[in-house]
DNA sequence: TCTCTGCCTAGAGGA
């Protein structure tokens, strides 16, 4: 029997407490009686964490009156919250430990590095890789890293040869019986490299091998006793629990750890034991633990709480974490079994710090609640919801030179959020109970001819015709795609406001903590000639001592007076960061910096890099000496805010950080890039969009609202804003300029001002309907939505974008925006491919001649999408000649913003 | 009721 539902109460029974414990929930979403299941045995330590309201799982319960849950059955405490195996390793070791994990991230280190080389190396050998050329590649690949530490490549070769020696001896040795040949892996026998998630356990992980069905863990750390390290045993049992799904009853009986560095160690001073490889049994005991040490996870996560240390035997005086833990719990006042060093913080500070934790941990739920999805959604809701891209028709694969796999299908055409250069779930239908693998999408969409014109590896493509190709470490076949929830950006998030609060001296830090207005030198140039706002802003944010605000409504040239101040920086010797949310807008800045003659080096993935700037992209591949001393050198580094929480970007230090589209971005994130600069500039429009946070809005309220807003309301003499704006006509921007902007934003010439449609040189304006002709127009076509769709709507955008192209208006100076993805299809299936169609998020930063912008909502336009005023400036501020808004009268009228809007317009 | 970008993913080790 199986039950599942939120706690009311949980109590001892009388006459064995301790051995028995009473816990009643209600299931069936609470609405239904309580249900009493006694615990018994060690789940009793799993009642022992329970509060009531958590939600809890009981599987395989014996029948009775209470329910008994014995050790033959599972209990799981918040089956939503889905907990990773290497922390089940870190809180088994001390539940502390992972909490600083967490926080403070993993530094920049040899043995890390290293230690993930000669993993890279371990599934190469098991991919049938010649040793020599697998030490060589990845070697390679790490050169970045290794030269940040100085290390040189030959050095660092032949400290991974020796493991790989160490592997190779192993694996020779376990094939002699059968054959006594040199090792070759044989297919049914090993698995490298398994992403595993658990629905019935919420555990997820990725083991380093699978060897007949049994977990294979590859440490390359020292381990001087004869037994398996605990934790290292407990991760291992974590792997082979989820490799059984769940079942403990069919879990592999034996685990292998394989301790590297021990047979180097002992070849060499003791010639003994050549085997590194230590096997455990796997029992039903060790697999409960690693059930309730999950569970003791999950539950803390849910309340929030700090752990102390005390929860675990270990003894802190061995603990390489125990300066960081002490020096922690001091800032923070908080109680650890280690003790406590140091001042604590303001109160001010620490109620930042407790704030943005649980704001940090609510969006981390939230993502995660988007894996529960994995499972308790149908293949087609994933697919209706843009999350997956399911019935693929595999149509081949093949075995690259690396040993990775290619595996190609073809699609159905359908729309996803998934993208060329995502790490996703790749599938062969099920990815969940079957058979799954972490994959890169090298390729999507795009014609079929495409697809087997270019292969450069000259595989012949044209009998598959694939437009869906991916890689991965082993081959499936490829039937789906899923998204895989990441929660990279919180975990970045949270080391931001360690560096940038927990570690950085007080006074680093008045400003931040509106202790202290900002400062400024004296500066007397003149960095702009022909504009006096932006000329004043440069100068402002090259006088600033602390940080300056530069306000930047559309068109005003924000980033050409970016490219500008970084310019002037430089010229002063400063070393700068260049940094935003998103790629595009780095990208964007960086090339409006270049054409200034000043050189940059962007940092960020092949993918993310696009194409114009992927010259000056530090490749992180190469020789270490060289590659490092590129980026120490450098005196524009540009990168994404999540890149500059990378563990190398952490280790670079800049005089000041300019942040472009800060308005965009939660407060942690700016913090990512401002803990690596003296001084900052934030660059933004806090009346466009606001930071994307997928928690409720109660819990999200706090990251909702960017650094940028708080400084720029808290000290509005360190900002400057931009009021000259060279995009639209006057007319289009009477309405935003007087509704959002004060009426202070102005053309910044008269021909910018009295620019329309007829301008343009292909342009026949007698051909228009008159009131196309107008810069301003306003059509109500006196549709009906049906959700996020409106077909008259749509219809109408169809006829509108049909009379300008037949009048002679280029196809790319056409843009047309739409609030929802489903009406940005339908409007798609209705226009030429030529014709950018895409929701207002999409849009922000860009900008057309001519703007189609469709309501969609009628009736009464209750939607939070129409709620945000910022939303609706962002998609009236991209026309320059002529904006056309398609909605209804009616719906609009309802709410008084937009009744002035209908009013302007018409 | 909906908008959605980052980050290769997790896990790499230190006595």
């Amino acid at each position: 029997m199986h039950l599942r539902g939120p706690v009311a109460s949980i109590s001892d029974v009388e006459d064995t407490p301790g051995d028995r414990r009473t816990v009643t929930i209600r299931p069936d979403k609470g609405r239904s009686d309580p249900v009493a299941v006694d615990l018994l045995g060690k789940w009793t330590e799993t009642a022992a964490v329970l509060d009531p309201g958590m939600e809890v799982a009981f599987y395989d319960l014996e029948d009775g009156d209470p329910w008994l849950a014995d050790r033959s059955a599972t209990v799981v405490v918040e089956p939503d919250v889905v907990v990773d195996v290497t922390d089940i390793r870190e809180w088994v070791q001390c539940p502390r430990q992972y909490y600083l994990d967490k926080l403070t991230g993993t530094p920049l280190a040899y043995p890390v590095v290293k230690g993930t080389i000669v993993h890279e190396v371990f599934g190469d050998l098991l991919r049938g890789i010649d040793s020599e050329a697998a030490v060589e590649r990845r070697v390679h690949e790490a050169g970045l890293e290794l030269g940040l530490l100085d290390k040189d490549a030959a050095t660092v070769r032949d400290d991974v040869s020796d493991h790989a020696r160490a592997i190779e001896g192993w694996l020779a040795q376990g094939s002699l019986p059968d054959g006594g040949q040199q090792f070759a892996p044989a297919e049914s026998e090993w698995r490298s490299e398994i992403t595993l998630i658990d629905e019935r356990l919420s555990i997820k992980g990725r083991a380093d091998a699978v060897r007949r069905g049994a977990p294979v863990e590859l440490k390359t750390g020292k381990n001087t006793r004869r037994e398996p390290r605990f934790e290292d045993k407990i991760q291992a049992t974590a792997y082979a629990l989820l490799l059984s799904g769940g079942d403990r009853e069919a879990a592999p009986d034996t685990g292998t750890l394989l301790y590297t560095k021990n047979a180097a160690v002992e070849r060499t001073e003791i010639g003994g034991d050549l085997s590194p490889a230590k096997d455990f049994s796997i029992g039903d005991g060790l697999m409960r633990f690693v059930i309730r040490a999950r569970n003791e996870i999950a539950a803390m996560e849910a309340q929030r709480a700090i752990p102390t240390g005390e929860e675990a035997d270990a003894t802190c005086e061995y603990c390489f974490e125990q300066d960081t833990c002490m020096a922690l719990a001091g800032r923070l006042d908080q109680h650890s079994k280690a003790g406590a060093v140091g001042k604590a913080l303001p109160s001010a500070e620490r109620e930042y710090v407790d704030e943005f934790y649980d704001a940090i941990e609510a969006e981390r739920h939230a993502i995660h609640s988007s894996f529960t999805d994995l499972w308790e959604q149908s293949a087609d809701d994933r697919a209706d919801a843009d999350r997956a891209l399911v019935d693929l028709d595999p149509c081949g694969r093949t075995q690259r030179d690396d040993g990775r796999w290619e595996l190609r299908a073809r699609s159905t055409g359908a729309i996803s959020k998934i993208r060329e250069g995502d790490i996703v779930l790749a599938s062969d239908g099920d990815p969940v109970g079957g058979s799954a693998e972490l994959a890169r999408v090298e390729r999507l969409g795009g014609s079929p001819a495409d697809a087997s014109g270019e292969d450069a590896d000259g595989t012949d493509a044209s009998e598959d015709a694939a437009d869906v190709i991916v890689t991965t470490d082993e081959p499936l076949d490829l039937c789906r795609l899923d998204i895989y929830p990441s929660d990279i950006g919180v975990d970045r998030m949270l080391t931001a406001i360690h560096d940038a609060v927990l570690a950085r001296p007080p006074e680093r830090k008045d400003v931040l903590f509106e202790r202290r207005a900002p400062s400024f030198e004296d500066v007397d140039a003149t960095f702009v000639p022909n504009n006096d706002a932006q000329d004043r802003a440069v100068r402002r944010a090259v006088a600033a001592e602390d940080c300056a605000l530069i306000h930047g409504p559309p068109g005003t040239g924000k980033t050409y007076t970016l490219a500008r101040l970084v310019d002037a920086l430089v010229e002063r010797g400063e070393r700068v960061l260049v940094s935003a949310f998103t790629n595009r807008a780095v990208d964007t800045a960086v090339e409006a910096i270049r054409e200034r003659g000043v050189s940059v080096v962007r940092m960020g993935t092949e993918s993310g890099v696009s194409e114009p700037v992927a010259d000056c992209r530090l490749d992180p591949a190469g020789d270490p000496d060289e590659r490092a001393a590129t980026l120490r050198e450098a005196d524009v580094i540009a990168a994404t805010t999540a890149t500059c929480g990378s563990r190398v970007m952490r280790e670079q230090s800049v005089d000041v950080a300019v942040i472009d589209e800060a308005g965009q971005l939660t407060e942690p994130g700016a913090l990512a890039a401002i803990a690596l600069a003296d001084r900052f500039v934030l660059v933004g429009d806090h009346h466009q969009l606001p930071p994307v946070v997928q928690s409720d809005p109660d819990a999200g309220a706090t990251l909702s609202r960017s650094l940028f807003e708080r400084l720029i309301d808290t000290y509005p003499e360190a900002g400057v804003m931009l009021t000259k704006q060279y995009r639209m006509a006057q007319r289009i921007q009477a309405f935003p300029s007087r509704e959002f902007y004060d009426g202070r934003l102005r053309p910044a010439d008269g021909e910018t001002a009295a620019q329309q449609i007829a301008d343009l040189a292909s342009v026949d304006a007698a051909a228009l309907p008159a009131h196309l002709r107008r810069r301003v127009a306003f059509v109500d076509p006196d549709g009906d939505d049906e959700g996020a769709v409106n077909p008259r709507e749509a219809d109408t955008v169809e006829e509108i974008v049909a009379a300008y192209r037949a009048a002679g208006v280029p196809d790319e100076s056409i843009g047309v925006i739409a609030p929802y993805r489903a009406q940005v299809a339908a409007i798609e299936r209705r226009v030429p491919e030529s014709i950018t169609v895409d929701t207002v998020d999409r849009f922000q930063g860009s900008s057309r001649e001519v703007i189609v912008l469709s309501f969609v909502g009628t009736g009464s336009l209750d939607g939070p999408i129409f709620e945000d005023y910022r939303r609706v400036n962002v998609a009236l501020t991209r026309a320059k000649k002529a904006l056309v808004l398609v909605g209804d009268r009616e719906a609009l009228e309802s709410d008084p913003v937009y009744a002035r809007l209908v009013e302007w317009a018409d």
